[in-house]
DNA sequence: TTCCCCTCTTGATAATCATCAATTGGATTT
DNA sequence: AAATCCAATTGATGATTATCAAGAGGGGAA
């Protein structure tokens, strides 16, 4: 993990400080607070499974990633990884953090692809924070959404058999909602996505295989197109 | 469910207004603001089994229990319902939702208990927090301690077996840490918290068996006895 | 008290899933 | 192109857990 030199963070920061705005937790921060928010701001850079912190680190500072992807893991009592949250670019993690005074992260962040991260001073942002009641609502409302996104996930964990949970994953990952036969790309590697829902790649294959041979879904690689739509929501 | 008459109410807010103030939630607020919201509270009675809203209603007041137990859950797919959370007196919920313009619960609520509550106007609690920056803080350590909260239950949900989860449970009921034989109650039905803990009744009734038999905990009704410490913090 | 209802328990069986092991496939490096 | 590495797949097996069924215990109502 490094910065970059001072000279192509700069240039970076120009570039990806545009995108930053449009990113609700920044959106609402005038351009003098944001200037001053940007000050404290580092670029970093993540290899591809470095770590950038690790689970009971003091957590001084929230991240927002602009390119690559961050996995988010607890590690159990016996010694396996559980998946919290993969970030993918464009979004912000370990911001619920910085109210509790002396907290230390409750995950480890580690990078599955090498990303590039900006990183942010909680007590910069708390500073802002405590000067626009705005931004305050702005953040309740981005917590507030967490909170029901960790409520599904405990729904999830909650089906009955891992089938389900597969199929409600697969669910999930439809945006193009009109189409008859929706595409897309699993976002990350199966082995990851099996993580999240609790269970064993092999299960996630064989359930694979299973959908396949039913003529629900057809997957290739990481390319997914739902055959029957209807049959695949029945399952739940 | 039914609403006090009002001299009675009047007479159970005076009682209980300051058992309310103790809670983080109305801690910060100066007493004129308090006097507002108090206002637009409601004192509602809620029979054991009865519902308080469904999921997907409209959320437009959150709660405080004053006595009583009140179970939140979802409806899976399935029909079987998964549950989310028991809150006990002394404690809010719902109080999230307000910070998302037209939500919905994202859960039922229903009476575990007889249970008496204070409900508030999601609308005169934004206004309050639109004056008071501070209160806003106070709110955002409390949606962040959930998010917490929640992951250590996905956490949970994620061990490899149920004996794990119910020996995790056990460990949190523990609060007299220095005690050699810590004791306490169960605090709810065992098939709640079986439900909780995403298994069967059975099956915890059986690991429950296999713990007694090994000598690690003793049980009777609710009456819980840890035996040998070491032994039960070891399963983990 | 007796009855009734519901929770909890216990047993038997079937379904589900994890684990171990071996192989295939794809991507990258040398 | 060959070698290497890791992800993914597939098969065989055993462990775990859900389900179904029946009985025991406990608290409240008549």
């Amino acid at each position: 993990m490094g910065m970059l030199k001072k000279e192509d963070a700069m240039q970076f920061q120009k570039i990806h400080g545009q995108l930053l705005r449009k990113h609700h937790l920044f959106s609402a921060l005038s351009d003098s607070d944001m200037t001053t928010l940007m000050r404290g701001t580092r670029v970093l850079s993540v290899g591809k499974g470095e770590f950038l912190f690790q689970q009971n680190e003091e957590a001084r500072h929230f991240y927002f990633v602009v390119s690559g992807c961050m996995k988010l893991f607890r590690t159990l009592p016996d010694g396996t990884e559980k998946i919290i949250e993969l970030v993918p670019s464009n979004q912000t993690f370990a911001e619920a953090l910085m109210f509790n005074a002396q907290m230390m992260y409750p995950v480890s962040a580690q990078a599955v692809d090498s990303s590039e991260l900006f990183s942010f001073s909680n007590i910069d942002y708390m500073t802002l924070l405590k000067s626009s009641p705005d931004l305050s609502l702005v953040l309740l409302g981005d917590l507030s959404r967490r909170l029901r996104m960790r409520l599904s996930e405990i729904e999830v964990l909650s089906l009955k058999n891992s089938t389900h949970r597969v199929v409600r994953y697969l669910m999930t990952q439809i945006v193009d909602s009109d189409s008859e036969y929706p595409q897309f790309d699993l976002p990350v590697a199966k082995r990851l996505i099996a993580g999240q829902l609790a269970i064993q790649p092999e299960t996630f294959s064989r359930i694979v295989h299973r959908l396949k041979e039913e003529g629900v879904i057809d997957m290739k690689g990481k390319e997914v197109t739902v055959l029957d739509r209807k049959a695949l929501a029945n399952y739940e």
